[in-house]
DNA sequence: GGACCTATTTATAATTG
DNA sequence: TCAATTATAAATAGGTC
């Protein structure tokens, strides 16, 4: 009966709100909006999504694709204990990745960890082929192509500063997606 | 006339496409729509944002956010060139980032480097904080708090997977948004 | 920050080319 | 893999609480 929604949404210009209550609001908004858009992604195609999304000058937020468990034990093997043939490193960490996330069902969402989950299976990758990647200084070494080389160097320094990152930002807000909400966890 | 669309959407219900035809499909379309309204995001709030999305095993798709070379100039400074004061290895990536980018202006999208695109940032906040930091063996006798601990620990091996990935997938399915189409480049 | 609200704009399932 | 199509389902601007 008020006057609440006289104003409705006009066709969206593709350009920044100047506006910055609008624009943080939208934000918000969105930002949930494209959330739930991985998350349909990923239920209804079985992809992986890992996401990170920062307004400016604040905490980011992040979004992982569910059932870690399920994508761990695809690539490790099912049910299958640590191997006690490479009880190095790589172990310790599937450990504490299967502990932080015991408390998840399958089909719920586990938006804990973010985007470490997609990175994640790459790492399990690796423990397959258990082998270390020798990444520090002898990482600008390596007869690596040109363009991998750039990408490669570029995203080792970003691996820095996100660990960085990690251990300014504290715990970063991860985001979890149940009954058709989304809640801070 | 004929009856090509007479089978219209219903409502989706939220579970995996099992028909692998149908599924392709979907992740396609969907994953171009998370894309836009990623790209949405960025332009109109000047959120930062990095994805990965991976299909079922293939190879990933990323998104990174727009106007790369203005991120780097917020952070390092405006059209300031690299520090004399601290020519170290910073100053080497920052620089082979802009070159990567050169080719891109500001008001197009730069999905050139992916996910790397949101991780730097933090890379030239590190550089502003003129340090770095020990990652490697000694990240873990740090005085880091348990949950960041884990965290960080996960990240830290999942990110030197990454770059295994990079290694081994070469060059990473980039996409550019332009004209309305996403397009690989 | 989130929960609602409504009218309108957008995204998109199923299908063919 | 991408383009086009159309009717419908979803997202969302602007507002209040």
């Amino acid at each position: 009966m008020s006057t609440r929604w006289i104003m409705v949404r006009k066709s969206i210009r593709l350009a920044k709100i100047e506006n910055q209550n609008n624009r943080l609001v939208t934000f918000l908004k969105r930002r949930n909006g494209v959330f739930k858009k991985e998350n349909e992604l990923v239920v209804m195609t079985g992809a992986e999504v890992g996401t990170i999304v920062c307004p400016q000058g604040s905490k980011p937020y992040s979004f992982g694709h569910p059932n870690v468990n399920e994508t761990i034990n695809k690539y490790v093997g099912e049910e299958r204990p640590p191997s006690p043939s490479s009880p190095g490193i790589d172990d310790k960490y599937v450990q504490m990745f299967r502990k932080a996330n015991s408390r998840e069902l399958n089909t719920r969402f586990n938006s804990r960890q973010d985007q470490l989950v997609f990175v994640l299976n790459l790492k399990i990758k690796l423990k397959q082929m258990n082998k270390k990647v020798e990444i520090h200084q002898e990482w600008f070494k390596g007869p690596i192509e040109k363009i991998n080389y750039t990408e490669a160097s570029i995203l080792k320094e970003g691996l820095e500063d996100l660990l960085l990152k990690v251990k300014n930002y504290g715990t970063e807000r991860g985001y979890g997606y149940e009954n058709g909400k989304w809640k801070a966890e």
